[in-house]
DNA sequence: TAAATTTTCATTAATTTTTCCTGAACTGTA
DNA sequence: TACAGTTCAGGAAAAATTAATGAAAATTTA
């Protein structure tokens, strides 16, 4: 990950802080700012559209949280990023139930390991930039998308409606495209370890699954299980 | 298996199942410890070195995957066997998909018994020390290369398609080039001590091996066996 | 209760695995 | 060199395994 293109703000009223947080950053190669209080960070998220803000929920004045929400009102600000800092013993019900709109809240003391791996995968997971690694396992899948929520597989735009088991098996083929998982796997992950269901019963789901993705997506390997594959012959 | 001299670390913010896991291995004989959350986990996992991990893919704070993520990043823990435990039912491309870098993953509830044969099973596996002979060729280095996952034998970026047998003679021949493996030695390894075959049947293989790859790669010493070799005569 | 979903079952189909037979290549020997 | 004795390759096909299919029963859901 190139980290020199993101931009990340620092809120805390201690100076401290501040700096050490900063130092890290830096050095991981992120642009970094700093605001001390939550007048100043509005004024800095404003002008420096960061995408990634840590936030003290403890400040005077004015404190993360309501910081927070008026944060989400500048343009542009909508989707960033906002990671709130809060003392151990600080109620978390307070912090993790609120909707002042943060994405994310970190137990101080931290470790800055482990500060600088969240806002990694942080940052990593609001890119949503598949990238295609050429030769090396693809595991994102091309044409075919699943909407966990409404249980739909979209597939080139069209939405498709798959009943739970089939939804759950052609979601397990696609978690790894490419890859053979066998019956074995298949049962244990699809219907756990406790249900035993026959041989054939696999076998009509996927039937079941083709009909509606149509040919070329489900391969048998015959002796060892089933993949899934766009491209292949 | 001298289950003792395996270091076993169970994660998992839920008290009781720790304690039934623990439990369990620990009467089965393996060295047991338990860390609650991402945090503890990487502290004891950082000083007790274990061979696995078992990981609760839901917790609170750090969940599995980022606890997964930083463990891999410890000094001596990249080839630590890390097996997610996952409820039914979760989004698989988010479990097994994404480089969380999980060895396995189980879907809870899961019976004692298959656990524990798991827990067995990766820990044998990961106790093959692939031997290398001095001179020969390295398995990666060829222009054959086997991709498990996907069943597949790729010879110069061309992808063929093996059935089981073929693929696992071919396996072992290519298990370290060069050598000469004896009918004996194949019908051990690739068929069991159990199941008995005529001599033919080898033959036949090896032709189907050939007639796939072409000719250059399977090489008869006659009297004694075959080996693979790619570039001589 | 009807509709949808999940599972089973009997058959059929496809592929894989194995056997069998013929002949070529090689070995050692008279 | 010619002769038996092995050992393996190649063609063809039987045997066995495994999966696809059609239809229907069982189960769950709405």
């Amino acid at each position: 990950m190139d980290k020199s293109g993101y931009r990340i703000l620092l809120v805390d009223d201690e100076e401290d802080i501040l700096e050490i947080l900063s130092f890290n950053l830096d050095r991981e190669g992120y642009q970094v700012f700093t605001a001390t209080n939550g007048q100043e960070a509005l004024e800095v998220a404003a002008r420096q559209q960061p995408h990634l803000i840590l936030l003290d929920v403890m400040m005077p004045e004015m404190d993360g949280m309501e910081t927070c929400g008026e944060l989400r009102k500048l343009p542009g600000m909508e989707k960033t990023i906002i990671v709130f800092l809060t003392a151990r013993g600080e109620d978390y019900s307070q912090i993790a139930g609120f909707d002042a709109g943060a994405d994310d809240y970190l137990v101080k003391p931290v470790k800055m390991k482990v500060l600088l791996k969240r806002v990694e995968v942080l940052l990593r997971r609001r890119e949503q930039v598949p990238k295609k690694s050429p030769g090396a396992a693809d595991r994102s899948s091309g044409s075919i998308v699943l909407d966990r929520d409404r249980y739909l597989v979209i597939r080139k735009g069209e939405k498709l409606a798959f009943p739970r088991k089939e939804f759950e098996l052609l979601a397990l083929l696609l978690s790894w495209p490419g890859k053979v998982f066998s019956r074995e796997e298949i049962f244990d992950k699809v219907w756990g370890n406790e249900v035993i269901v026959g041989d054939r019963t696999l076998d009509v789901h996927i039937r079941k699954i083709r009909e509606k993705l149509g040919p070329g997506y489900i391969h048998t390997v015959k002796g060892v299980g089933y993949k899934l594959e766009e491209k292949e012959d």
